[in-house]
DNA sequence: GTCTATAGGCAGATAGAC
DNA sequence: GTCTATCTGCCTATAGAC
Protein backbone atom coordinates (compact mmCIF):
# COMPACT_ATOMS: atom_id res chain seq x y z
CA UNK A 1 0.00 0.00 0.00
CA UNK A 2 1.06 3.18 -0.85
CA UNK A 3 1.95 6.24 1.50
CA UNK A 4 -1.10 8.53 1.09
CA UNK A 5 0.32 11.45 2.76
CA UNK A 6 3.50 11.45 0.49
CA UNK A 7 2.02 11.24 -2.62
CA UNK A 8 -0.40 13.94 -1.40
CA UNK A 9 2.78 16.16 -0.60
CA UNK A 10 4.26 15.22 -3.74
CA UNK A 11 1.40 16.38 -5.59
CA UNK A 12 0.73 19.21 -3.37
CA UNK A 13 4.51 20.18 -4.20
CA UNK A 14 4.05 19.39 -8.01
CA UNK A 15 1.23 21.74 -8.72
CA UNK A 16 3.01 24.35 -7.03
CA UNK A 17 5.93 24.16 -8.97
CA UNK A 18 3.74 23.52 -12.72
CA UNK A 19 1.87 26.17 -12.10
CA UNK A 20 4.96 28.47 -11.22
CA UNK A 21 7.67 27.03 -13.67
CA UNK A 22 6.05 25.43 -15.59
CA UNK A 23 6.04 21.19 -16.55
CA UNK A 24 9.40 21.10 -18.39
CA UNK A 25 10.96 23.95 -16.18
CA UNK A 26 10.79 21.56 -12.89
CA UNK A 27 12.60 18.58 -12.04
CA UNK A 28 12.19 15.29 -9.41
CA UNK A 29 14.94 17.43 -7.32
CA UNK A 30 13.33 20.37 -7.20
CA UNK A 31 10.39 18.32 -5.72
CA UNK A 32 12.42 15.88 -3.75
CA UNK A 33 14.07 19.05 -2.12
CA UNK A 34 10.45 20.47 -1.50
CA UNK A 35 8.63 17.64 0.21
CA UNK A 36 12.09 16.16 1.92
CA UNK A 37 12.65 12.65 0.09
CA UNK A 38 15.59 11.73 -2.00
CA UNK A 39 14.40 11.49 -6.00
CA UNK A 40 14.52 7.77 -6.37
CA UNK A 41 11.48 7.90 -3.77
CA UNK A 42 9.98 9.87 -5.78
CA UNK A 43 9.24 7.23 -8.64
CA UNK A 44 7.55 4.93 -6.33
CA UNK A 45 4.85 7.28 -6.17
CA UNK A 46 5.15 7.85 -9.83
CA UNK A 47 7.22 5.91 -11.90
CA UNK A 48 7.18 8.50 -15.05
CA UNK A 49 7.02 11.85 -14.57
CA UNK A 50 4.26 11.36 -17.13
CA UNK A 51 2.22 9.65 -14.84
CA UNK A 52 2.90 12.94 -12.12
CA UNK A 53 1.48 15.01 -14.62
CA UNK A 54 -1.66 12.64 -14.94
CA UNK A 55 -2.26 12.45 -11.36
CA UNK A 56 -2.35 16.27 -11.22
CA UNK A 57 -4.99 17.40 -13.96
CA UNK A 58 -6.84 14.27 -12.60
CA UNK A 59 -6.88 15.46 -9.38
CA UNK A 60 -7.15 19.32 -10.16
CA UNK A 61 -10.62 17.98 -13.00
CA UNK A 62 -12.20 16.60 -9.90
CA UNK A 63 -11.60 19.75 -7.60
CA UNK A 64 -12.90 21.32 -10.58
CA UNK A 65 -15.85 19.15 -10.80
CA UNK A 66 -16.44 19.58 -6.54
CA UNK A 67 -16.45 23.37 -6.66
CA UNK A 68 -18.67 23.31 -9.80
CA UNK A 69 -21.33 21.24 -7.53
CA UNK A 70 -20.82 23.83 -4.36
CA UNK A 71 -21.51 26.57 -6.50
CA UNK A 72 -24.42 24.71 -8.05
CA UNK A 73 -25.93 24.14 -4.48
CA UNK A 74 -24.82 27.01 -2.81
CA UNK A 75 -25.37 30.33 -4.88
CA UNK A 76 -28.53 32.36 -5.19
CA UNK A 77 -28.33 33.44 -8.89
CA UNK A 78 -26.56 32.58 -12.19
CA UNK A 79 -24.93 35.64 -11.83
CA UNK A 80 -23.32 34.63 -8.65
CA UNK A 81 -22.38 31.46 -9.66
CA UNK A 82 -20.61 33.06 -12.49
CA UNK A 83 -18.55 35.59 -9.84
CA UNK A 84 -17.76 31.95 -7.91
CA UNK A 85 -16.41 30.40 -10.57
CA UNK A 86 -14.28 33.69 -11.28
CA UNK A 87 -13.41 33.29 -7.74
CA UNK A 88 -11.56 30.20 -8.24
CA UNK A 89 -9.04 32.17 -10.82
CA UNK A 90 -8.93 35.00 -8.60
CA UNK A 91 -7.26 33.34 -6.05
CA UNK A 92 -4.92 31.47 -8.48
CA UNK A 93 -3.97 35.22 -9.49
CA UNK A 94 -3.33 36.44 -6.25
CA UNK A 95 -0.80 34.10 -5.35
CA UNK A 96 0.57 35.40 -8.76
CA UNK A 97 0.55 32.07 -10.34
CA UNK A 98 -1.21 30.53 -13.14
CA UNK A 99 -4.31 27.59 -14.00
CA UNK A 100 -2.73 24.32 -13.65
CA UNK A 101 -4.58 23.64 -16.74
CA UNK A 102 -3.25 27.03 -18.42
CA UNK A 103 0.15 25.56 -17.60
CA UNK A 104 0.08 22.39 -19.50
CA UNK A 105 -2.06 24.06 -22.04
CA UNK A 106 1.20 25.97 -22.95
CA UNK A 107 3.72 23.24 -22.75
CA UNK A 108 1.24 21.69 -24.69
CA UNK A 109 2.96 19.74 -27.38
CA UNK A 110 5.69 18.72 -25.16
CA UNK A 111 3.04 16.16 -23.62
CA UNK A 112 2.41 12.83 -24.04
CA UNK A 113 -1.35 12.23 -25.71
CA UNK A 114 -3.20 11.48 -22.14
CA UNK A 115 -1.53 14.33 -20.57
CA UNK A 116 -2.85 16.16 -23.67
CA UNK A 117 -6.44 14.68 -23.67
CA UNK A 118 -6.60 15.58 -20.17
CA UNK A 119 -6.34 19.53 -20.69
CA UNK A 120 -8.61 18.96 -23.34
CA UNK A 121 -11.00 17.47 -20.54
CA UNK A 122 -11.18 19.91 -18.35
CA UNK A 123 -11.50 22.97 -20.68
CA UNK A 124 -14.62 20.81 -21.83
CA UNK A 125 -16.29 20.69 -18.45
CA UNK A 126 -14.95 24.16 -17.34
CA UNK A 127 -16.88 25.57 -21.09
CA UNK A 128 -19.98 23.68 -20.86
CA UNK A 129 -20.41 24.19 -17.37
CA UNK A 130 -19.97 28.20 -17.60
CA UNK A 131 -22.31 27.47 -21.06
CA UNK A 132 -24.76 26.37 -19.21
CA UNK A 133 -25.18 28.94 -16.15
CA UNK A 134 -25.53 31.47 -18.77
CA UNK A 135 -27.94 29.61 -20.72
CA UNK A 136 -30.17 29.51 -17.44
CA UNK A 137 -29.82 33.22 -16.66
CA UNK A 138 -31.00 34.18 -19.87
CA UNK A 139 -33.42 32.15 -19.80
CA UNK A 140 -34.55 33.45 -16.44
CA UNK A 141 -34.35 36.78 -18.04
CA UNK A 142 -31.30 37.79 -15.23
CA UNK A 143 -29.57 38.33 -18.37
CA UNK A 144 -30.10 40.99 -20.97
CA UNK A 145 -27.17 38.63 -23.79
CA UNK A 146 -28.42 37.53 -26.75
CA UNK A 147 -26.37 35.23 -28.70
CA UNK A 148 -24.71 31.86 -28.32
CA UNK A 149 -23.88 31.42 -24.56
CA UNK A 150 -20.72 28.65 -25.81
CA UNK A 151 -19.58 31.68 -27.77
CA UNK A 152 -19.32 34.19 -24.20
CA UNK A 153 -18.62 30.96 -22.30
CA UNK A 154 -15.21 30.71 -24.28
CA UNK A 155 -14.42 34.05 -24.06
CA UNK A 156 -14.65 34.09 -20.49
CA UNK A 157 -12.48 30.76 -20.50
CA UNK A 158 -9.75 32.41 -22.65
CA UNK A 159 -9.64 35.91 -20.92
CA UNK A 160 -9.67 34.06 -17.64
CA UNK A 161 -5.88 31.73 -18.46
CA UNK A 162 -4.97 34.74 -21.13
CA UNK A 163 -5.46 36.84 -17.80
CA UNK A 164 -3.58 35.26 -15.49
CA UNK A 165 -0.01 34.42 -17.51
CA UNK A 166 -0.59 38.69 -18.39
CA UNK A 167 -0.80 39.61 -15.26
CA UNK A 168 1.98 37.66 -13.39
CA UNK A 169 3.82 39.44 -16.29
CA UNK A 170 2.55 42.93 -15.59
CA UNK A 171 3.57 42.46 -11.66
CA UNK A 172 1.11 41.92 -8.84
CA UNK A 173 0.07 45.75 -8.31
CA UNK A 174 -2.13 45.85 -11.53
CA UNK A 175 -4.32 42.98 -11.17
CA UNK A 176 -6.72 42.31 -14.66
CA UNK A 177 -9.08 39.43 -13.38
CA UNK A 178 -10.98 41.68 -11.96
CA UNK A 179 -11.47 43.72 -14.84
CA UNK A 180 -12.05 40.52 -16.58
CA UNK A 181 -14.93 40.04 -14.45
CA UNK A 182 -16.12 43.76 -15.14
CA UNK A 183 -15.99 43.49 -18.70
CA UNK A 184 -17.55 39.94 -19.07
CA UNK A 185 -20.57 40.70 -16.84
CA UNK A 186 -21.25 43.71 -18.76
CA UNK A 187 -21.33 41.83 -22.02
CA UNK A 188 -24.30 39.57 -20.64
CA UNK A 189 -25.86 43.01 -19.76
CA UNK A 190 -25.60 41.30 -15.68
CA UNK A 191 -23.54 44.59 -14.49
CA UNK B 1 31.15 40.79 -38.76
CA UNK B 2 28.36 38.18 -38.25
CA UNK B 3 27.05 36.22 -40.73
CA UNK B 4 22.84 37.88 -40.81
CA UNK B 5 22.02 35.30 -42.78
CA UNK B 6 22.66 32.49 -40.63
CA UNK B 7 21.85 34.69 -37.34
CA UNK B 8 18.23 35.19 -38.94
CA UNK B 9 17.83 31.77 -39.53
CA UNK B 10 18.39 30.56 -36.47
CA UNK B 11 15.87 32.87 -35.13
CA UNK B 12 13.18 32.24 -37.42
CA UNK B 13 13.84 28.74 -36.22
CA UNK B 14 14.17 29.60 -33.19
CA UNK B 15 10.91 31.41 -33.06
CA UNK B 16 8.64 28.30 -34.97
CA UNK B 17 10.35 26.48 -31.36
CA UNK B 18 9.49 28.87 -28.47
CA UNK B 19 5.79 29.17 -30.07
CA UNK B 20 5.18 25.52 -30.39
CA UNK B 21 7.22 23.71 -27.47
CA UNK B 22 8.44 26.88 -25.11
CA UNK B 23 11.41 28.14 -24.32
CA UNK B 24 12.44 25.82 -21.74
CA UNK B 25 11.18 23.03 -23.94
CA UNK B 26 13.76 23.43 -27.08
CA UNK B 27 17.35 22.94 -27.03
CA UNK B 28 20.30 24.44 -28.81
CA UNK B 29 20.22 20.59 -30.92
CA UNK B 30 16.70 21.28 -32.08
CA UNK B 31 17.80 24.52 -33.18
CA UNK B 32 21.00 23.54 -34.89
CA UNK B 33 19.22 20.35 -36.51
CA UNK B 34 16.85 22.67 -38.04
CA UNK B 35 19.00 25.08 -38.88
CA UNK B 36 21.68 22.50 -40.47
CA UNK B 37 25.13 23.80 -38.09
CA UNK B 38 26.19 21.98 -35.23
CA UNK B 39 25.47 23.22 -31.70
CA UNK B 40 28.75 24.88 -31.16
CA UNK B 41 28.64 27.22 -34.09
CA UNK B 42 24.56 28.65 -32.48
CA UNK B 43 26.81 30.45 -30.01
CA UNK B 44 29.23 32.50 -32.28
CA UNK B 45 25.55 34.38 -32.75
CA UNK B 46 24.43 33.88 -29.86
CA UNK B 47 26.59 33.23 -26.52
CA UNK B 48 23.88 31.95 -24.38
CA UNK B 49 20.39 31.04 -24.74
CA UNK B 50 19.17 34.20 -22.91
CA UNK B 51 20.82 36.41 -25.37
CA UNK B 52 18.84 34.71 -28.22
CA UNK B 53 15.68 34.49 -26.26
CA UNK B 54 16.48 38.38 -26.03
CA UNK B 55 17.02 38.81 -29.51
CA UNK B 56 13.54 36.85 -30.47
CA UNK B 57 11.44 39.40 -28.42
CA UNK B 58 13.23 42.25 -29.64
CA UNK B 59 12.80 41.34 -33.49
CA UNK B 60 9.07 40.19 -32.22
CA UNK B 61 8.43 43.51 -30.80
CA UNK B 62 10.33 45.59 -33.61
CA UNK B 63 7.61 43.73 -36.19
CA UNK B 64 4.48 44.73 -33.88
CA UNK B 65 5.52 48.03 -33.59
CA UNK B 66 5.93 48.09 -36.99
CA UNK B 67 2.68 46.25 -38.39
CA UNK B 68 0.89 48.48 -35.85
CA UNK B 69 2.23 51.97 -37.65
CA UNK B 70 0.87 50.23 -40.93
CA UNK B 71 -2.62 49.54 -39.91
CA UNK B 72 -2.69 53.02 -38.60
CA UNK B 73 -1.35 53.81 -42.08
CA UNK B 74 -3.91 51.44 -43.97
CA UNK B 75 -6.99 51.32 -42.03
CA UNK B 76 -10.06 53.07 -42.67
CA UNK B 77 -11.90 52.97 -39.29
CA UNK B 78 -10.97 51.95 -35.77
CA UNK B 79 -13.47 49.01 -36.54
CA UNK B 80 -10.96 47.92 -39.09
CA UNK B 81 -7.65 48.72 -37.05
CA UNK B 82 -8.98 46.37 -34.15
CA UNK B 83 -9.73 43.73 -37.15
CA UNK B 84 -6.74 44.46 -38.19
CA UNK B 85 -5.09 44.22 -34.97
CA UNK B 86 -6.84 40.78 -34.28
CA UNK B 87 -6.02 39.25 -37.40
CA UNK B 88 -2.09 39.02 -36.60
CA UNK B 89 -3.24 36.89 -34.18
CA UNK B 90 -5.50 34.47 -36.33
CA UNK B 91 -2.86 33.95 -38.56
CA UNK B 92 -0.77 32.45 -35.33
CA UNK B 93 -4.00 30.04 -34.49
CA UNK B 94 -3.93 28.83 -37.92
CA UNK B 95 -0.79 27.74 -37.47
CA UNK B 96 -1.25 25.89 -34.28
CA UNK B 97 0.84 28.05 -32.66
CA UNK B 98 0.95 30.26 -29.96
CA UNK B 99 2.08 34.23 -29.35
CA UNK B 100 5.91 34.02 -28.74
CA UNK B 101 5.45 36.65 -25.83
CA UNK B 102 2.40 34.86 -24.74
CA UNK B 103 5.02 31.83 -24.09
CA UNK B 104 7.40 33.47 -23.08
CA UNK B 105 5.09 34.62 -20.18
CA UNK B 106 3.78 31.23 -18.89
CA UNK B 107 7.37 30.73 -18.43
CA UNK B 108 8.03 33.58 -16.73
CA UNK B 109 9.74 32.97 -13.89
CA UNK B 110 12.32 30.72 -15.19
CA UNK B 111 13.56 33.45 -17.57
CA UNK B 112 16.37 36.08 -16.63
CA UNK B 113 14.81 39.65 -16.00
CA UNK B 114 16.20 41.10 -19.14
CA UNK B 115 13.78 38.72 -21.19
CA UNK B 116 10.59 39.42 -18.12
CA UNK B 117 11.10 42.89 -18.82
CA UNK B 118 10.52 42.32 -22.66
CA UNK B 119 7.32 40.58 -22.35
CA UNK B 120 6.20 43.53 -20.22
CA UNK B 121 7.45 45.72 -22.77
CA UNK B 122 5.35 43.80 -25.33
CA UNK B 123 2.31 43.73 -23.48
CA UNK B 124 1.83 47.49 -22.49
CA UNK B 125 3.28 48.23 -26.34
CA UNK B 126 -0.21 46.61 -27.16
CA UNK B 127 -2.34 47.18 -24.68
CA UNK B 128 -2.01 50.96 -24.93
CA UNK B 129 -2.23 50.61 -28.63
CA UNK B 130 -5.55 48.95 -28.19
CA UNK B 131 -6.91 51.25 -25.79
CA UNK B 132 -5.92 54.79 -27.59
CA UNK B 133 -7.58 53.01 -30.88
CA UNK B 134 -10.75 52.12 -28.57
CA UNK B 135 -10.91 55.83 -27.11
CA UNK B 136 -10.43 57.18 -30.53
CA UNK B 137 -13.44 55.10 -31.84
CA UNK B 138 -15.83 55.98 -28.99
CA UNK B 139 -14.75 59.76 -29.36
CA UNK B 140 -15.58 59.40 -33.62
CA UNK B 141 -18.84 58.10 -32.02
CA UNK B 142 -17.86 55.00 -33.88
CA UNK B 143 -18.63 52.89 -30.96
CA UNK B 144 -21.53 52.97 -28.72
CA UNK B 145 -19.61 51.68 -25.79
CA UNK B 146 -19.08 53.39 -22.40
CA UNK B 147 -16.37 51.96 -19.67
CA UNK B 148 -12.67 52.55 -20.00
CA UNK B 149 -10.97 51.82 -22.61
CA UNK B 150 -7.85 50.32 -20.91
CA UNK B 151 -10.50 47.60 -19.69
CA UNK B 152 -11.56 46.17 -22.54
CA UNK B 153 -7.50 46.74 -24.10
CA UNK B 154 -6.79 44.53 -21.21
CA UNK B 155 -10.06 41.91 -21.82
CA UNK B 156 -8.72 41.50 -25.41
CA UNK B 157 -5.09 41.02 -24.89
CA UNK B 158 -6.26 38.42 -22.06
CA UNK B 159 -8.48 36.79 -24.43
CA UNK B 160 -5.98 36.64 -27.67
CA UNK B 161 -3.64 35.11 -25.47
CA UNK B 162 -5.74 32.75 -23.69
CA UNK B 163 -7.72 31.89 -26.90
CA UNK B 164 -4.48 30.95 -28.57
CA UNK B 165 -3.23 28.60 -26.00
CA UNK B 166 -7.08 26.73 -25.59
CA UNK B 167 -7.55 26.74 -29.06
CA UNK B 168 -4.60 24.55 -29.75
CA UNK B 169 -5.92 22.33 -26.91
CA UNK B 170 -9.54 21.96 -28.23
CA UNK B 171 -8.00 21.08 -31.54
CA UNK B 172 -7.67 22.82 -34.96
CA UNK B 173 -11.11 22.07 -36.07
CA UNK B 174 -12.77 24.67 -33.41
CA UNK B 175 -11.33 27.71 -33.59
CA UNK B 176 -11.67 30.56 -31.09
CA UNK B 177 -10.28 33.49 -32.30
CA UNK B 178 -13.53 34.29 -34.62
CA UNK B 179 -15.17 34.03 -31.26
CA UNK B 180 -13.16 36.25 -29.47
CA UNK B 181 -13.34 39.27 -32.49
CA UNK B 182 -16.97 38.83 -32.65
CA UNK B 183 -18.06 39.26 -28.56
CA UNK B 184 -15.31 41.76 -28.59
CA UNK B 185 -16.82 44.05 -31.27
CA UNK B 186 -20.07 43.24 -29.72
CA UNK B 187 -18.75 44.21 -26.19
CA UNK B 188 -17.49 47.57 -28.07
CA UNK B 189 -20.92 48.42 -29.30
CA UNK B 190 -19.48 47.91 -33.12
CA UNK B 191 -20.94 44.86 -34.26
C1' DG C 1 31.92 31.35 -39.19
C1' DT C 2 31.83 26.70 -38.62
C1' DC C 3 33.87 22.78 -37.11
C1' DT C 4 35.48 18.68 -33.58
C1' DA C 5 36.11 17.56 -29.09
C1' DT C 6 35.04 17.92 -24.61
C1' DA C 7 33.79 19.66 -20.17
C1' DG C 8 30.59 19.65 -16.14
C1' DG C 9 26.19 19.34 -14.68
C1' DC C 10 21.53 17.84 -14.50
C1' DA C 11 17.71 15.17 -16.44
C1' DG C 12 14.61 10.98 -15.75
C1' DA C 13 14.98 6.43 -14.45
C1' DT C 14 16.47 1.62 -12.40
C1' DA C 15 18.63 -1.96 -9.16
C1' DG C 16 18.89 -3.59 -5.03
C1' DA C 17 19.93 -2.95 0.18
C1' DC C 18 17.50 -1.75 4.30
C1' DG D 1 8.65 3.26 1.44
C1' DT D 2 12.93 5.27 1.44
C1' DC D 3 17.54 4.92 0.80
C1' DT D 4 22.47 4.80 -1.88
C1' DA D 5 24.57 4.05 -6.02
C1' DT D 6 24.60 4.15 -10.65
C1' DC D 7 23.25 4.46 -15.65
C1' DT D 8 22.54 6.77 -19.88
C1' DG D 9 21.59 10.57 -22.23
C1' DC D 10 20.91 15.41 -22.95
C1' DC D 11 21.80 20.08 -21.63
C1' DT D 12 24.44 24.67 -22.13
C1' DA D 13 28.80 26.21 -22.86
C1' DT D 14 33.94 26.58 -23.99
C1' DA D 15 38.61 25.73 -26.29
C1' DG D 16 40.93 25.70 -30.11
C1' DA D 17 41.74 23.95 -35.08
C1' DC D 18 40.46 25.12 -39.74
Amino acid sequence: MKNAETATQLLDAAQQLVQERGYNAFSYKDLAESVGIRTASIHYHFPAKADLGVALMKRYTEGLSEALNSIDRDARSNKGKLKSFIKLYTETEARGAICLCGSFASDLETLPAVLQEAVAAYIELSESWVADTVKAGVGEAEFGFSGKARDVASMLLSSLQGGLILSRARGADQPLLPTVQRVFLKTLGAA
